[in-house]
DNA sequence: TTTAGGG
DNA sequence: CCCTAAA
């Protein structure tokens, strides 16, 4: 009943996005006659949310369709094997970023989906059902992976339909008709390759659709609807990050999927959005080294860079002090991103763990060593690169002994701190400045380094010694 | 490729 | 956190 439920509320979404599979799936060749049967699978599903949804009659029609032609697809005895010829052929066509785009928009636009839906319950149906809908029946045998459970995404699931042009993605007419339930939509997701065909299945989306406009046939099918629903895709929020990511290019190690997979996680929906941030943001315990436990979620953990957006890493739970917070490997932080704001890139939270940590490492490699006390330390943490921790200690001995303010003042700057170091770390960090004093030749009081120097090797450290001079 | 320094 | 220059 509560199936039935949440299968009208879904609607809108699958038909935004099976129009476009859709598109890309239709094949002159390929008659709906010819896949009478499924479709009638079909029907029950189909017609049932659509009666209670009071949609056009386009609308219906064209879900129907969509429905029935993507099973004859996918159905073995359908045109799959002529259709994966075409995407193939298209496949090899794309090359990487463009994959990364087309995903992108395709999670854009699932997110306009999200926030188009009025009502919060609907959101969540919303996910199972773009799972219901497109995902055709993934009967999939082997894909229910227990261990992910509980946090599907809308995104995730939506833009994973489009797997269903995959080979590998068997539908037959026995699962069509088979309830879907939500898990079958976790069902989906921590798959490398699945995730990673998904990129590619992306590019076929729009490559396709866009090649079908010049399909007659299909356009008549479809009417109006599908070239309306096409111009969701690029949205702005599409647009600036491709922007973005040209700017920065990739890495040679990133890889695509990771970076998609990372993508899709924040889109999730508000109440499954909650699981992550559980995991996340939680106060635990402090164990010395949570982050070493917690990662597996992901096939390269390390391969997850920089590149990787994380929203807003600061919340309430965090704001205290350096909050004990366990970070796994791919907690990355879940908010959806605010209309907006996402000028300042990612940020991470240091935690009082990652401090310890970096003082540890420091303590024992010497300041400057960041690339060693990367892999000793931080092994485990893909988000902390070396220059990370560099830049954490300039920032640890800004804040413990500072660099030009005088004692009193930096004491009473620690106290306004948003997040005060606990006392003993501060002292570590200060004695560790006076052994491994990185900003080479920083002023004041200690003695080390400028002593016999003159100015000149001074002028070379940055503005703080230069104003120096200039007053 | 890593580090340093500046923004 | 990002970017760039230098090593």
């Amino acid at each position: 009943m509560n199936e039935v439920k949440e299968e009208e509320s879904f609607v809108p979404p699958i038909e935004d996005e099976t129009t476009e599979v859709e598109h890309l799936l239709e094949e002159p060749e390929n008659d709906y006659v010819s896949v009478d049967g499924v479709f009638c699978s079909n029907k029950e599903n189909t017609g049932k949310f659509l009666d209670v949804k009071d949609f056009h009659d386009e609308v219906e029609f064209s879900l129907r369709a969509t429905n029935c032609g993507l099973d004859s697809y996918i159905t073995p005895e359908g045109g799959d094997a002529l259709n994966f010829g075409v995407l193939d052929g298209i496949l090899d066509e794309v090359d990487d970023m463009e994959g990364l785009d087309s995903m992108d928009g395709l999670s854009v636009a699932c997110e306009d989906f999200l926030l188009d839906m009025d009502v919060a319950q609907e959101v969540s149906a919303l996910d199972i059902g773009l799972c219901n809908g497109l995902r055709l029946g993934n009967s999939s045998t082997d894909s229910h992976s227990p261990g992910y459970s509980g946090s599907s995404n809308g995104a995730v699931e939506m833009s994973e339909s489009s797997d269903a042009i995959n080979p590998e993605f068997n539908c037959n007419d026995d699962s069509c008709q088979g309830r879907i339930g939500p898990e079958d939509c976790n069902c989906l997701s921590r798959d490398s390759i699945k995730v990673d065909q998904l990129q590619n299945s992306s590019d076929c989306v729009s490559l396709l659709s866009s090649r079908n406009k010049n399909n007659p046939a299909a356009e008549s099918r479809l009417g109006a609807c599908p070239t309306q629903k096409r111009q969701r895709k690029p949205t702005r929020r599409y647009i600036e990050e491709s922007a973005n990511m040209d700017s920065s290019h990739l890495r040679p190690e990133q890889k695509p999927f990771a970076f998609s997979s990372k993508k899709h996680v924040n889109f999730r929906t508000p109440d499954q959005l909650h699981n992550v941030e559980s995991t996340e943001l939680t106060s635990v315990p402090v164990k010395d080294c949570p982050e070493e436990t917690s990662i597996k979620t992901l096939p390269t953990p390390h391969l997850l860079g920089r590149q990787l957006k994380k929203h807003e890493p600061l919340m309430e739970d965090d704001l205290g002090e350096y909050s004990s917070a366990s970070e796994s490997e791919d907690d990355f932080v879940g908010r959806k991103p605010k209309k907006g704001i996402d000028r300042r890139k990612h940020q991470r939270m240091w935690t009082l763990v990652e401090v310890t940590k970096l003082v540890d490492g420091i303590s024992e490699y010497g300041a400057g060593k960041w690339t060693d006390i990367k892999r000793l330390f931080f092994a485990t943490s893909a988000y902390r690169t070396p220059i990370d921790l560099r830049d954490k200690w300039r920032n640890l001995l800004r804040a413990s002994h500072a660099l030009k303010l005088h004692k009193g003042e930096a004491e009473k700057k620690e106290k306004n701190a948003v997040r005060p170091l606990p006392k003993s770390l501060l002292r570590r960090v200060r004695e560790l400045a006076t052994i491994h004093p990185y900003p080479r030749n920083y002023t004041s009081r200690s003695r080390p380094v400028p002593t016999a120097k003159k100015g000149a090797s001074i002028s070379f450290n940055g503005r703080n010694v230069r104003r120096r001079i200039d007053s």
